[in-house]
DNA sequence: AATTATTTTTAGGTAAATCTAAATAATTTA
DNA sequence: TAAATTATTTAGATTTACCTAAAAATAATT
């Protein structure tokens, strides 16, 4: 199953919209690819001809058996890659999005086993996400979301809720980051801001929003 | 300037076949680049209106300043990353090329160049080429090709005459390598064989073929 | 120099991935 | 439930990178 790059790119969308189940309709697709619905339509239709998902029309689509094993590949290899950069290169973590959604492209298999093990088979990639091993296997940590978390409750960041430039700026001006140990100290009302204490630092209050796109564990 | 992946491999692909000077042939290109004489003049049409070419009709073609720029940094992406693969994921040495032909596409400058210190800022590849630095200029060495040297004269094997294969498949067998050094006993008229020795080992006879595609220096 | 062979270009077409505009289906609102 | 709105698909174009077949230019042979 040899794919494009642009059905590569459908196909990690769809796994990445398709939360739980539940169908992901050709608009969030649009939306999600920076191209147009009539365009997706045609996709989806070429990719279900190739049995990689299952599409109704009007009804939106979901991955397939195959599709699913397909978007693990990918997403192993955008995650791995970025561990890479980050943990051998030096990049920020804020820094590797684009290159990985480039370096996920490359098709062969030998060279992403052999860069998993060169890495010491690592379960997270630098933004707390899982990366799946070479049989589409990832781990899976009971994370919540900081807006949900007690007071009091010690807490680590481990992931992120999106890769935006915008967010990961902002975190890195707060001096958060995957690992950051912190407790929340009060939340208010008003506009659910939340004050948050990040260890050995004075408080700081982030607003709902950043809150929100932040996932902690307990620690 | 943004170039395609086709358009990158056209411009590598002019940069090999321009030996020294003098303009290469629709028919050379069509030839190296798997494809039909026609493509190849439309795409030498596309990459002149991009200035990155010299082009008369029916006289072939050659690099401009600008695409000879190009040229030095897909070669230097090629090369690092193929000394990537067999210095840290060991790779063999025959096993890379095709894989540096996809990386080699990869875009952001960021990442060769921190790569080229994560490397060490290597001078040569696992095929004994140089490696452009980020200005584009590379090492040069003296070297001879091992058909023209003198009996009795020690060299050191520095880079092989093509990436294919069948010819890495064979120096594979006969335990040669970038690096190896060797001394010719004699020549055979008959077939332009060459019987060689290498250090402590007993004497074998290679091809003329095999001898055209070993450059060499001395050491 | 004339003929033949080779090389290169032109003409016209295809498949992939996109687009805009128009038509149709599904959903929401009044 | 009928009308209005929104979502999705269809129809028809465009661009890129190829292709084959035919024409034209260049090079090699008699
Ligand atoms: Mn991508
Ligand atoms: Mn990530
Ligand atoms: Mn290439
Ligand atoms: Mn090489």
């Amino acid at each position: 199953m040899n794919l494009t790059v642009s059905e590569e790119n459908y196909i990690k969308a769809i796994f990445h919209l398709q939360q739980a189940e539940g169908n992901v309709s050709t608009n969030q697709l649009a939306a999600s690819l920076h191209t147009k619905p009539a365009s997706v339509t045609d996709m989806l239709k070429k990719l279900t001809h190739k049995s990689l998902l299952e599409y109704e029309p009007y009804q939106g689509v979901r991955l397939g058996k195959e599709g699913k094993k397909q978007a693990l590949s990918i997403v192993r290899k955008h995650r791995l890659w970025e561990f890479f950069l980050v943990d051998k290169l030096q990049f920020g973590w804020d820094e590797v999005h684009d290159v990985a959604e480039e370096l996920e492209h490359i098709s062969s298999k030998k060279l992403v086993d052999k860069l998993d093990a060169y890495l010491g088979f690592p379960k997270f990639d630098p933004h707390g996400d899982p990366i799946p091993d070479s049989n589409g296997i990832m781990a899976t940590i009971r994370q919540f979301n900081l807006i949900d978390v007690k007071p009091k409750v010690v807490v680590e960041v481990c992931s992120v809720g999106s890769q935006s430039a915008e967010l990961l700026e902002l975190l890195r001006h707060k001096n958060i980051g995957i690992g950051t140990e912190l407790q929340i100290i009060r939340k208010f009302e008003f506009d659910h801001s939340v004050e948050i204490s990040v260890k050995n630092k004075p408080t700081i209050t982030i607003s709902q929003q950043l809150a929100q796109a932040l996932f902690v564990k307990l620690v």
